[in-house]
Order: C-alpha cells, then sequence, then structure tokens
DNA sequence: GTCTATACCTAGATAGAC
DNA sequence: GTCTATCTAGGTATAGAC
C-alpha cells in the first residue's frame, strides 16, 4: 500500500511535526493541546497534520513511540549493567524531570487509555508488560549476583518499582519540589539493604 | 446565598445522582461517560443535572469527595492503629479490587487535572498534601515504638508508599490479574524487614 | 428552588477538490 | 500532500416555565 512517508518530504514533515507536538505539549500541556494549535506550529491546517497521523491519539502515541526509542538508546541498560539498575532508573527520572510536557503526556495519555477500545491502549498494556519482565530479568541477574536475597519474588519487585516511577511522577506532575530521583533512590537504597543488612553478610 | 440543596427534595436528587453517576462509571468507564447519559440515568435532562454540579467535571470531583468521605470512616484507621498500617492499606486497595470503576474515574481525574487551571486539580492537589503528611505522621509513630528503624525518612516513605498505591492501581486497570494487594504487602514486609532483619534485633 | 428547551461553541473526523 | 467545507459529538450558557 505505499506507505505514507515513503517521500523523503513527508518522513520529514513527519519529524518536524513529532519535534513541534512536543515542544507544545511540554508548554501547553497535554490535555490543553489541540490538534489546530500542533498544525498551526508547524504550518499545516489542522487535517494537513491529521493526513500524517490519522488521529490526535495515534500522533500522541507517536510521540511516545519516538521518546521511548531515544530514551531505550540512552538508558537502555540491556546488557551488563544491570549491577548499577537503580542508577540507570535514577538517571531516567532524573531527565524525565527536564521534560514535564513529555511526562504530563506520558501520564495523561496512559490514565486515557486504560478503556481496552482506547486506539493507544495496545502500547501502554505492552510496554507495561516489557518493562516489568525486563525487571524480572535484571533482578534475577542481581540474585544470582547475590545483591538482591533469592527470597524476594522478581516479577513483584519489578511491579513495585515500575510502580513507584509511576507513581512518584504522578506526585511531582502535582508538585515540581519533590524530588522524584531522591526518593527512588531511598527506595531502592532499601532494597539493596535487604541483601546485606545492617553490615551483616551470610 | 441560600446555597442549593437546602431543600430536601434537591438534597435526595443530589444523593441520587452521586450514586447513579457511580454505577455509569463503573459500568461505561471515566472516558466514556457522557453528561447526558447520567442525566437518563436519574430521569434529568442534562441541564437538569448540571444544575446541580454546574459542569461535568465539578459532579466528578464531588463523586470522589463522596468516597473519600466513606473510605475514611471505613479506612480511615486514624487514632491508635497505626500498628497496622500496612494492613489497613492493604484493606483499602482489596476493597478498590471490587470498584474499578471508581479507580478509574480516579485515574483519568487525577491524570487529567494536572495543570493547575482544572478545576479538580486543588482537590488532588490537597489529596495527596493530606495523605502525605498523615502517612508520615504514622510512619513517625511507628518509628517512636520501634517498628521502622529511625534512619527511615517519614516523608520519603510515605511518599513512596502512596506512589506504589497508585503505581499498582495503573497496572492493575492495564491487567487485572495483576494483585494489587499482594504486590503490596510484599513492599511493606520489606519495610518490617529493615526494622527487624533477619531476625536480628538491635 | 428545580428543571426544560434552545441555541452555541469547541474540537475532532470525514469527503472531496486541487 | 494539503486545503476547504462539512459533519458530529459533547459540554456550556441563557431564558424562562413550573
Amino acid at each position: 500500500m505505499a506507505r505514507q512517508g515513503s517521500y523523503p518530504k513527508g518522513v520529514a514533515k513527519r519529524e518536524e511535526i513529532l519535534e513541534k507536538a512536543l515542544e507544545v505539549v511540554a508548554r501547553v500541556g497535554y490535555s490543553g493541546t489541540t490538534v489546530r494549535q500542533l498544525a498551526d506550529a508547524v504550518g499545516l491546517t489542522q487535517n494537513g497534520l491529521l493526513y500524517y497521523f490519522g488521529s490526535k491519539e495515534n500522533l500522541f502515541v507517536e510521540i511516545l513511540r519516538h521518546r521511548d526509542r531515544l530514551d531505550d538508546i540512552a538508558y537502555g541498560g540491556h546488557e551488563g549493567d544491570s549491577g548499577d539498575m537503580g542508577e540507570g532508573m535514577a538517571k531516567f527520572i532524573r531527565h524525565n524531570t527536564d521534560v514535564p510536557g513529555l511526562v504530563q503526556l506520558h501520564a495523561g495519555l496512559t490514565a486515557e487509555a486504560i478503556s481496552p477500545e482506547h486506539p493507544a491502549h495496545a502500547y501502554f498494556q505492552e510496554r507495561y508488560e516489557v518493562f516489568r519482565a525486563r525487571g524480572a530479568d535484571t533482578v534475577r541477574t542481581l540474585q544470582a549476583a547475590g545483591k538482591i536475597p533469592g527470597s524476594v519474588d522478581a516479577e513483584s519487585l519489578a511491579t513495585i518499582m515500575l510502580a513507584v516511577v509511576d507513581g512518584l511522577q504522578t506526585q511531582w506532575l502535582y508538585d515540581p519540589r519533590i524530588d522524584m530521583t531522591e526518593h527512588f533512590l531511598r527506595f531502592w537504597d532499601q532494597v539493596g539493604k535487604l541483601a546485606a543488612p545492617e553490615g551483616i553478610s551470610r
């Protein structure tokens, strides 16, 4: 079907829209942003823009996917460095502090897409699953290395960690004085202490 | 100004609307619910309903306040029983499992009301503050009783606990197989273990 | 004080011209 | 690939009946 975007111009415009949209969302906030505003920002009419993404929701999902790709490169922390799981997460959180618009978009869409019919539902559902699975894997690696006790349930810890990150972001959005990174590190510290309580090794 | 609702009939109708709205939201979901549907459910026109609450958002905030009052009575856990902080929370979470519509409403509005201009913003902001303060107080009580080490920052633990609850709810909304209560209890268990690591008291 | 009817506005989506 | 025109849905404001 010769997918749209196969022509250089279209591809470039798509990119431009993604970039600008991010800027606008960052400034205006997610719920406040309308398609028209975004269209204005790139010199298109509403429908000129929708031609590229089909719908508002689709555009926003694309923004998040775009971010995921970038983050995955920057903070992926795939191979090897699982010893620094906490520090990797902390870096990621710290980075998020600089892009409140994105965080708001993420939080907003997450909530909106809870109904299974929502166009963005699959994206988030899958994202949660992937992150939980990855997290659990890393935890198991840490357990094998003796950094986390084997008694801890890997899936559960991964789930809780994700919850902490999500939850802290919400609170931060309501009160930017809240230091997400610090709170997360305190949480992670406690997890670490479980392995080596009060300097007693066993 | 002779506030509306000073007449018995109005008061009763308000109650009825609140109840029915809850039912509808529970069934249709938050984002799917329209004012017209709610109006139909209580045998009013759209504007007949809006007469009572002014706007859609206002109505929803009222629903949440209403729930807060009920929950506060049922799971408030104010005086004395702070020793069971975790169990109290767990009960609350377990209860939420039975009212997914409410949880969805809460999650949806929380995200939507992040912009400071949103009519529900103040409600959530204040709620977070109150819950953090209350939680921190309880933590301090537990510390005084030696159930949590003094080295833990009470505010931080309260913040994290709130985050865990919020975050678990989101994941649960995306996948009801996730056992929020169990995950929360695991989390809380670990907190407890910090005080008595591996049976070593100090 | 309680409620209806009407009219209005915003915002997203669709169809078809260019 | 982009625009104009048009449609629809849903929330809101106002006037006034009961």
